[in-house]
DNA sequence: GAGTGGTCTAGACCACGAA
DNA sequence: TCGTGGTCTAGACCACTCC
């Protein structure tokens, strides 16, 4: 029941409550939690108060509603890594990119589709590859599915001065991908830099990505230079961080 | 007006047309929104419903409800920096901990406060710590400001066998800080780790950082090891994505 | 005081899932 | 068929902001 006088809304109580008694364990993951109606009479208000409650929840991530079913603590996520050392040279020369070599070591199925094309750089990517805006760029738009579901939005941009007659211009870059065609073309890669942030999804990504309400995606801006600072490529990827972390390493000196 | 024949529901709807109005820049970073009564009749839905679309925009992050005020297009977050050259031993040299750097990089004047304590490993710190669950650690507990606003949460723990008799153990650390205390113990760090997610917050932190619903915060777990891979100290840093990104840099090789 | 968002009610009907 | 969540209404009163 909720305490009238208290001052805070009833359906924040009501919220605070159940979120307690899913971090004490007496809702487990995957557990159903007791249905809106049944809250309406333990607690002792109207079902759109319960449903307000209901949607703290989900947009905090800790439930999932399912038409029809109920409503669940949702199972904590299993975790993958992207570690720095998957875009070594070393594992880009025996063929592997960085998703399959991602894969590999977290046992799941990949596969990918990729869309190729052109367009004129925008003020960002202009800035980014020090280019001019409205040169001509070569974009490759990929999505990357594990074991089928998708898991990685990634679209790849570099002044198509360097891509033209390279297998960069088609969907199959072959052996070591992108990096691998740069560097035979004398492009030799010296340094990456990563930007990290996270934010709510845009309702596409939401849709592509398969997101739960209350989870959040972390983007990646992946820059590609050379030894005299000139850039590469730019890739902007978006991963669910319900399923994903980033790690990172470095020598203290 | 919504379309009751299209089959996607009038909430989700308004909250598309608002959503695709400010991405038009029909309403910009800071306008008003028109108000829930106003669009009651623009729409010709009821309020609970206007209401719904709202919340839709409020838990994507990209309007703040301000009682009394009206509705806002959320201004463009700022952005700050945590580079990795700030825990080089250089800078830890010249006596500016890492947080000291960035403030001094952005411009802001910084505080911060600190409570020390200790208590028995838990299982994951024990862990990552490479001791046993239960033996004592040496508890940090910062919480950092720039002008005055909460802008990062931070628990560093560190077996105590390691602080016992250093100023680690005290509120302030002395010149360089936690590290520069270590590595004058003998305990010279030789790389650090950091495993970067991103979740939406809980309302503790939500409340000390000051975010607004659709804002999720990014969590940095940093390592520090010896060369012989004993962990020294592990840091939980929480960070407000809509104020923060990170950078990482490292090269081709 | 007027206008704003915040909270809440007591219903109604629909769509989905499972038995 | 029945119970579930999803959507929606037409109000009501409150708390806050600004004039």
């Amino acid at each position: 029941m909720v305490d009238r006088t208290s001052g805070l809304p009833a359906f924040r109580q009501v919220a605070a409550d159940l979120r307690a008694k899913i971090a004490s364990g007496e809702y487990e993951p995957g557990d159903r939690l007791p249905s809106e109606r049944e809250l309406v009479e333990s607690y002792g208000v109207s079902r759109p108060t319960i449903r307000d409650a209901v949607n703290v929840l989900r947009s905090e991530g800790i439930v999932v509603a399912e038409h029809g079913r109920g409503v669940f603590v949702r199972r904590p996520a299993r975790i993958r890594r992207l570690a720095r050392s998957r875009l070594s040279r070393q594992a880009r020369e025996s063929g592997q990119g960085a998703f399959l070599a991602d894969a590999a070591t977290e046992g799941f199925t990949p596969s990918s589709s990729v869309k190729v094309g052109f367009e004129p750089a925008s003020e960002r990517v202009a800035q980014l590859l020090q280019i001019e805006p409205g040169d001509e760029v070569t974009v490759r738009d990929r999505v990357m599915r594990a074991d089928g579901a998708v898991v990685q939005l990634a679209v790849s941009r570099l002044p198509r001065t360097l891509t033209r007659h390279t297998a960069i211009e088609q969907v199959d870059t072959g052996h070591g991908g992108t990096y691998a065609r740069l560097e035979e073309a004398g492009h030799r890669i010296a340094s990456f830099a990563e930007h990290v942030g996270a934010r709510m999804p845009e309702p596409q990504e939401a849709s592509a990505l398969q997101l739960g309400s209350g989870v959040p995606v972390i983007t990646v801006t992946r820059l590609a230079v050379t030894a005299e600072r000139t850039p590469l490529e730019i890739n902007d990827i978006v991963l669910p961080a319900d399923r994903y972390e980033l790690a990172y390493e470095w020598p203290s000196d």
